[in-house]
DNA sequence: CGCGTTTGACCGGCGC
DNA sequence: GCGCCGGTCAAACGCG
């Protein structure tokens, strides 16, 4: 009963699978049984964006529910079942709609709420070392409701180029517009490491050889993929092959890790609580690259961002747990599983 | 043996 | 339709 996921992932890819409009892969439903447990009793159900989320959502599915009496009805009730699989296909699809559109809510009022406190609290001890304000001076008019954000042109960290290049592609989804950033860092050519030290932890996947450079680039994710989609590419410039382009796209939903790899366990930060201040000040023993200002006409952003509660997480959860709750959605997984693993083990035989 | 990296396959967009 | 190209996937690899 225990296939291989190769075996076990497809057919369910094939029957549940919908269509996130927020992003171009679709969401696909991992389906494989737990270990050291009767595979009739407990499933574990996986909803991943890409092949690092498989670990977003973890809910033992109690699927005791008549999977003897399926096995004997499962020719009369197939259709039925068939049915049942695309009414729950067109639910999902619709919640992931309205869980992106309830996200990209959530995001912009983040923003508006962090730039009111920033304005108000302006205390300022966040000292980044880049310390002259490059940061865009918001206008702070608390009515900024308007869709500017949504459309993306809300903290310009890159150049005019690159806006307009982005704007071409903004399509009427309700789509927040992830920012892209480009930050430069030193290095020695020598190296051909092509990675750098910028406080977070990263998960390559990826290198390809691109056009018009000689040095290949290299893809990254963060490494807390499921609830952080941070990417980033890091190519070695074309002008000055001892410094190092890395394009990060998205925010960070989370604080820094620890970055300090000498003193382990102790010390970890218990971040839940009040912001963080991840960048550390003292020049000296900061182990992180610094990154480097180019000219006077790219702006770098500071690496340090603020952390925000993990609401997204928390929204997909409730999702999948009241999904999980209908005895529909249960009964309809459980007959597409044993249908499959059927098929499977009569092909296989 | 587990997990992160490697690396060729694969895929979609785009220009012709 | 075809080939190019940037980006991603995922099986294999390899290191601890
Ligand atoms: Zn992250």
């Amino acid at each position: 009963f225990l296939l291989p996921p190769s075996q076990i992932k497809n057919p369910i890819r094939s029957t549940l699978t919908t269509n996130l409009p927020a992003y171009r892969t679709p969401t696909r439903i991992y389906v494989h049984t737990h270990k050291n447990q009767d595979p009739r009793r407990f499933l574990h159900i996986y909803t991943s964006m890409d092949q690092y989320s498989s670990s977003l959502v973890d809910t033992s599915l109690d699927l005791t529910i008549g999977i003897t009496r399926m096995r004997v009805e499962e020719d009369s009730t197939t259709s039925a079942l068939v049915d049942e699989l695309k009414r729950v296909n067109a639910e999902n699809k619709k919640l992931s709609e309205m869980l992106t559109l309830m996200c990209d809510n959530y995001n912009v009022l983040r923003k508006q709420l962090m730039e009111y406190v920033n304005k108000n609290n302006n205390t300022a001890e966040r000292d980044d070392q880049t310390s002259p304000p490059k940061k865009r001076k918001s206008p702070a008019r608390d009515e900024a409701i308007s869709s500017a954000v949504i459309g993306g042109v809300s903290e310009s960290s890159s150049t005019d180029q690159d806006d307009q290049y982005l704007c071409k592609k903004q399509r009427e989804e309700t789509v927040v517009k992830e920012k892209v950033s480009r930050v430069y860092y030193k290095t020695e050519a020598s190296d051909t490491t092509l990675v750098v030290k910028d406080g977070y932890q990263w998960r390559k996947y990826g290198q390809k050889v691109t056009r018009d450079n000689p040095s290949p680039r290299a893809y990254f994710k963060c490494a807390c993929a499921p609830s952080c989609s941070v990417k980033k590419k890091v190519q070695r410039s074309v002008e000055d092959q001892s410094v190092l382009v890395a394009t990060y796209e998205g925010e960070h939903n989370h604080p820094m890790p620890s970055q300090m790899d000498s003193n382990n366990g102790l010390n970890r930060y218990v971040s839940l609580g009040g912001p963080v201040a991840p960048a550390a000040a003292a020049n000296g023993s900061c182990s992180l690259a610094k990154p480097v200002d180019l000219t006077e006409s790219k702006k770098v952003r500071s690496p340090s961002r603020i952390e925000f509660p993990e609401v997204q997480k928390l929204l997909v959860e409730q999702m999948a747990s009241s999904l999980t709750k209908d005895p529909n959605f249960t009964a309809a997984l459980a007959a597409a599983v044993t249908g499959r693993l059927y098929q499977q083990n009569q092909t296989e035989k």
